[in-house]
RNA sequence: GCCAACGUAGCUCAGUCGGCAGAGCAGCGCACUCGUAAUGCGCAGGUCGUCGGUUCGACUCCGACCGUUGGCUCCA
């Protein structure tokens, strides 16, 4: 019986009867056998041992392919996880997959594994790899497969079996001693994995649940060969070397402070690029047809409930007492408990006799006034409005109780206001109202970093009320705004995700279906590479998410545009109809940038705080060469002020090298060095950040070229 | 919020066994008047994150809290 496999160029290949991946490899090259992980045989990866008895497609799978690159990983979690087990016999294993760009491995040992341990970890690696163990599946029954696991002592495994769904096949990887419950499929041998290195460790929770054993996660690296390793670490270097954070603090944009956490304290100069991006934003908004409003930032509660923020989202809200209520101090804590104790002298005799009592157990001021309001009826209802909160802690309510305040997390509740204002014409429609009103959200503390998860930002935000059938429109429209938006900064539009009905939606399933096809003919209308996330979406209506790419390749979700059906409902939004009936609209929340604190960090590391002309916070600066010429440099600076120019002048008393080097350090895009020839002939000798010295021009033709490159963006 | 690590001058970082707090850069002053990535000399700079404990004595050991970082969870 003979056996025809198609290759991926197209090509056939027959055999005479059933033979493995790995001869299918061979019989092609002896190169390609060498370099051989894995293979895929119509569609699914296997191991290179696995037989092929029937007709397929097949490709031999190597480190080139993102595929062979995965199985790659995989074995080498393994490796690390086998090498652990030998320096630590009595580690357990949990589970080690292969990431996007490495593999980790949840490891319990005592102590924990520590960076301090990776070199030895490591070095053992590299021992099993040129050992050259052969990795073998072998599939067991569930029985077998748990008493193997139970007698090694690897109590997370057996519950990863047990999770295993009835019917489902149970492998196992086994290499020299080394035994590993998986799925596969893996490399025919340990020597296989050449390029590998250790990352970080980071706690990681038993099934992600807090209150399981802590567990290490393990995460490192593995690639092809060395080469390509080491390109790998050096943009890892290179991401270092651009953090956000880093480059907020050279170059002066931004600083934080620990009694804000969370929170960005613009600089002058971070608060000019900043400005840049919402000037440049409200513009482009208004050409759309955008109206920007203004909104407050603290409502009453009752908008909350109205919205529905309150129920859902109260716990990630920072909420304001009004002026209802306010925590004692010492001091006052003291006059407090002096002037109830003089008020219980005075009380009827057997209540004076059991306040005296505690009283005389009570030091200090706090206690003595705990003592006067517990126990004392009469005291405790005089005085219902002070009472102890929490030991030690009094509150002190002085009026409005019920008026609690908060602080807006979003801007759509005060955009549904706005709305309902007043009537509604279908002629108004689409009602596009922008906003870039600060907002707060209490985020977690330990999931705050640098400008990428901020509780105060603000957003490029935008509501746009319309019909059903204007969304396909207009959803295109905005689409074109975001690759608008990118174009300018030189981000790389990846694909879209667009997010379909969750289990818990609200709003009719041919609602939402109808809804779907709207925003799926919006993407393709502008022909953009798309995938679908099921189940994904809001629930209160399907979303698309946009991924771009930055100058390191990195991926980011940026803009997001999300369909609303249930915020109308809550608000009781109508508009009149052409007909004279009315109709509720629906609304569709959209932001480009997203925040400007997360986008601005995508900015900074994206240009390596080298920001173009248009959005640097200093375009040019004057260098003098010496005293005699601080006169003309500082003319000089004057001019380029008053034609917009972000210009400032270094006058110092400093070698002009050491000027040169602290502007090319605040990457300046513009120096301009004037000495005697420059003053003499009104020029400035330009030189630029990118390609140093570019000799003299007149000062008018600098600042021809200067007012052209400033120009903003879009 | 949870786990771990970290917190010393504005920045980057030393600081031995518990015994007087250190460097480079930045800053300030003086001299030099300079032509495309660091001129020289000098001065100043510290509640060693905060509070408490142990100790004759704490930057150092212990505890709590605050903050930062990495991860988890969350969010999207």
């Amino acid at each position: 019986m003979s056996i025809k496999l198609t290759l991926p160029d197209g090509s056939l290949r027959e055999f005479d009867g059933p033979v493995t991946a790995g001869e299918v490899a061979a019989s092609i090259g002896a190169g390609l056998a060498k370099a051989a992980l894995a293979a895929q045989v119509d569609g699914r990866t296997v191991d290179l041992d696995t037989v092929i008895d029937r007709d397929a497609r097949i490709a031999i799978l190597t480190s080139r392919q993102p595929e062979g690159l995965e199985v790659l990983r995989h074995s080498c979690t393994h490796l690390m996880a086998q090498a652990v087990k030998r320096l630590w016999p009595e580690a357990m294993l949990e589970d080690g997959p292969p990431t996007e760009d490495g593999f980790w491995y949840d490891i319990k040992t005592e102590p924990p594994v520590s960076p301090e341990d990776f070199a030895r970890i490591e070095q053992t690696m590299g021992e099993i790899a040129k050992e050259n163990l052969p990795i073998r599946r072998r599939v067991l029954d569930r029985d077998e497969a748990a008493r193997l696991f139970e007698s090694r002592g690897e109590k997370y495994k057996l519950d990863l079996i047990a999770r295993i769904p009835e019917g489902d096949t149970i492998s196992v990887y086994e290499q020299g001693e080394f035994i590993d419950l998986c799925r596969g499929p893996h490399v025919p041998s340990t020597g296989a994995l050449r390029a590998f290195k250790l990352l970080s460790v980071a706690g990681a929770y038993w099934k992600g649940d807090a209150r399981n054993d802590q567990l290490t996660r393990i995460r490192g690296t593995a690639f092809g060969d060395k080469k390509e390793l080491k390109e790998y670490l050096d943009l890892l270097e290179e991401a270092k070397k651009r953090d956000h954070r880093k480059l907020g603090r050279d170059l002066e944009l931004f600083m934080h402070h620990e009694w804000a956490p969370g929170e960005a304290i613009w600089l002058p100069k971070g608060n000019t690029v900043y400005d840049t991006l919402s000037r440049m934003s409200s513009e482009l908004h208004r050409r759309e047809g955008y109206l920007e409003v203004f909104t407050p930032m603290l409502f009453k509660k009752d908008l909350f409930e109205v919205s529905g923020h309150w129920k859902h989202y109260r716990d990630d809200m920072f909420i304001v007492p009004g002026q209802e209520a306010s925590v004692l101090e010492a001091p006052e804590i003291a006059d407090w408990a002096g002037r109830l104790a003089t008020e219980a002298a005075g009380l009827a005799a057997h209540e004076w006799d059991r306040v005296r009592g505690a009283l005389e157990q009570a030091g200090s001021a706090s206690e003595r006034l705990s003592v006067l309001l517990a126990e004392s009826p009469t005291l405790s209802t005089k005085y219902w409005n002070l009472f102890e909160k929490k030991p030690g802690e009094f509150v002190l309510l002085t009026g409005h109780a019920r008026e609690v305040y908060a602080i807006k997390p979003m801007n759509c509740p005060s955009h549904m206001l706005i709305f309902r204002d007043r009537r509604r014409s279908y002629r108004e429609l689409p009602l596009r109202i922008s906003d870039q009103g600060v907002l707060h959200r209490n985020e977690d503390s330990g999931a705050l970093t640098g400008l990428t998860r901020v509780r105060q930002f603000c957003q490029d935000d935008a509501h746009i009320f319309l019909s059903e059938e204007m969304i396909a429109e207009e959803i295109a429209r905005v689409i074109g705004m975001v690759r608008r938006v990118y174009q300018p900064f030189g981000l790389e539009f990846c694909r879209v995700y667009l997010s379909t009905r969750p289990e818990k939606a609200m709003g009719s399933k041919e609602q939402w279906t109808r809804a779907e096809q709207a925003l799926q003919q919006a993407i393709e209308a502008n022909g953009m590479d798309y995938r679908i996330n099921a189940g994904d979406g809001a629930f209160y209506g399907p979303k698309i998410d946009f991924i771009v790419r930055d100058a390191l390749r990195r991926e980011y979700q940026v803009a997001t545009i999300q369909l609303d059906y249930q915020l109308p409902a809550r608000f009781e939004l109508k508009y009149t109809a052409a007909d004279g009936s009315e109709k509720m609209p629906v609304v569709v929340h959209r932001a480009i940038y997203g925040s400007f604190e997360r986008f601005l960090g995508i900015v900074i590391e994206h240009f390596a705080g080298a920001f173009p002309v248009w959005l640097a916070p200093v375009q040019v600066r004057v260098l003098s060469i010496s005293e005699k010429y601080v006169d003309y440099a500082r003319r000089v600076n004057e001019v380029l002020l008053d034609d917009g120019v972000r210009s400032e002048v270094d006058v110092r008393d400093d070698k002009v090298g050491a000027k040169i080097r602290e502007a090319q350090l605040q990457k300046i895009p513009y120096m301009l060095v004037v000495g005697e020839k420059e003053q003499e002939t009104g020029s400035v000798a330009v030189r630029s950040r990118e390609k140093g010295d570019e000799g003299a021009m007149t000062l008018d033709a600098f600042r021809t070229r200067i007012g052209a490159e400033k120009a903003l963006a879009f």
